[in-house]
DNA sequence: CTCTGTCAAGAGCAGTGCTCTCGCTTGTGT
DNA sequence: ACACAAGCGAGAGCACTGCTCTTGACAGAG
């Protein structure tokens, strides 16, 4: 017999533990048939249990889709960032923003539930509690990257799309707040162009996903890479034509 | 007695199209209340009617549901007509770019739960019939129109954002295609830049009705107005500064 | 070998979409 | 002017939902 005892992980614990996974991964399944009306009594009968039975794991709905959101952004926030390479591809900012762009459309398109839980209409009785903050926003930092890395490398152009810096001050610092938490430099001249761009990239993937392209783009692959392509330009990650 | 007969509108015609109105009215208090957890039952209960009576009036929840969605893209597509103005103003492009185009923001504020039924996460069950589809179009169709008259008039500069002309000659077909339904001509130039407009513009909108923007963006307005001008440049809207 | 904490099960509550049947009202054709 | 039938609201009922509470079994710790 091994002496372990220290963090003593205790027979019940690891047992708990693996059952809230296996809630978890039923729910994900159900929730990619049914869309975002995840019943937990289905759940329980697909796992041959009693509903009640899930209450000890999850003390309401609302809590499992807590986890199962922080779990759909960890697994984008994991992907884009598999997307982003490792530190010897650092300098080559374009191709990262294309890797990055494109896993989130891809990601999307393979967990479209998962999707529409974290960036579709809010669940109506739903509010996301505090936990959420953080996986959801190293997202947007993973997308960011890119272009920080290219500012501060001095590989970025001017974005001749922008428009001149505000005279509103308070935008003006909500700005520079932004800058800081993505990764940016505080007084960065790319971070608006960049957030411009990144509500571009979600807006595009919505409509992918939540099908407003049908019977009108079916060439969806190519019309997101020249989306993608335009947004570098704009950003100035590209050089100029 | 006026002898008026020949559409003969019928008493029971009448009261019937007010109770659907009336329906519909109730239905939509209490969408913009619960979000897109319509209950048939709580629609009946306001109206002081047995829940079975609804459905004299509407076969399915669905139906409701449907006659919502063309309510809200008529809706929308009538405030944006409305903000783009009469011909009188037919030449101030970029003037109607940014009317429509805050009309779009501002009806989404005013009406979120019908903006997140036409624009966000589909519904689980549901799936839409051909009949929103034009009403769908015309939204499209109303923010269209200020560049398609403004690249018509000649007063369109080359967008420089967009890449060169594509290779993938059914993407160029579908382009073509969406050009012409949107009232461009149909080799414009304008038209993808357009559609890449639009898509921000809307995922603009949905980040701030879906509470995307929480703590991180309080000057909304200035937040999408810049954005609104962004794009007007990157379509060629403005002259090149 | 108890004791105690954890668990699944089941009944039950209030709510849902939807169906069907029952009478009542009311507009309408003769 | 009257009888007919269509349209209507009410109500019961089915299968489902999230959630609560109680009960009884079991297993780990002392």
């Amino acid at each position: 017999m091994s002496a372990e005892k220290a963090p003593a992980p205790s027979i019940r614990a690891r047992v708990r533990a693996e059952m809230t996974e296996e809630i978890k991964r039923v729910a994900l399944k159900h929730l990619a048939q049914d869309g975002s009306a995840l019943s937990l009594r289905a759940v329980a009968r697909d796992m041959g249990m009693v509903s009640s039975a899930i209450y000890r794991y999850f003390p309401s709905r609302d809590e499992l889709l807590t986890a199962l959101i922080i779990d759909g952004y960890t697994s984008l926030g994991d992907a884009m960032e598999d997307a982003d390479g490792n530190a010897e591809r650092r300098d080559a900012h374009l191709a990262r923003w294309f890797a990055v762009g494109h896993t989130i459309r891809k990601w999307a398109l393979a967990h479209p539930a998962e999707y529409a839980l974290i960036y579709g209409s809010p669940i109506p009785g739903y509010h996301a509690p505090m936990d959420t903050v953080p996986p959801a926003a190293r997202t947007l930092a993973a997308l960011g990257r890119c272009v920080a890395d290219a500012e501060a490398a001095g590989k970025l152009r001017d974005s001749d799309a922008t428009p001149p810096p505000t005279e509103n001050a308070e935008y003006a610092a909500e700005l520079r707040s932004a800058a800081v938490v993505l990764g940016f430099a505080e007084d960065s001249r790319a971070i608006e162009p960049f957030l411009s761009a990144a509500t571009h990239v979600y807006g595009a993937v919505n409509f992918e996903v939540f099908g407003r392209l049908n019977n009108a783009i079916d060439q969806r692959s190519e019309w997101f890479d020249r989306q993608l392509r335009q947004l570098a330009t704009m950003i100035g990650l590209t050089p100029r034509p």
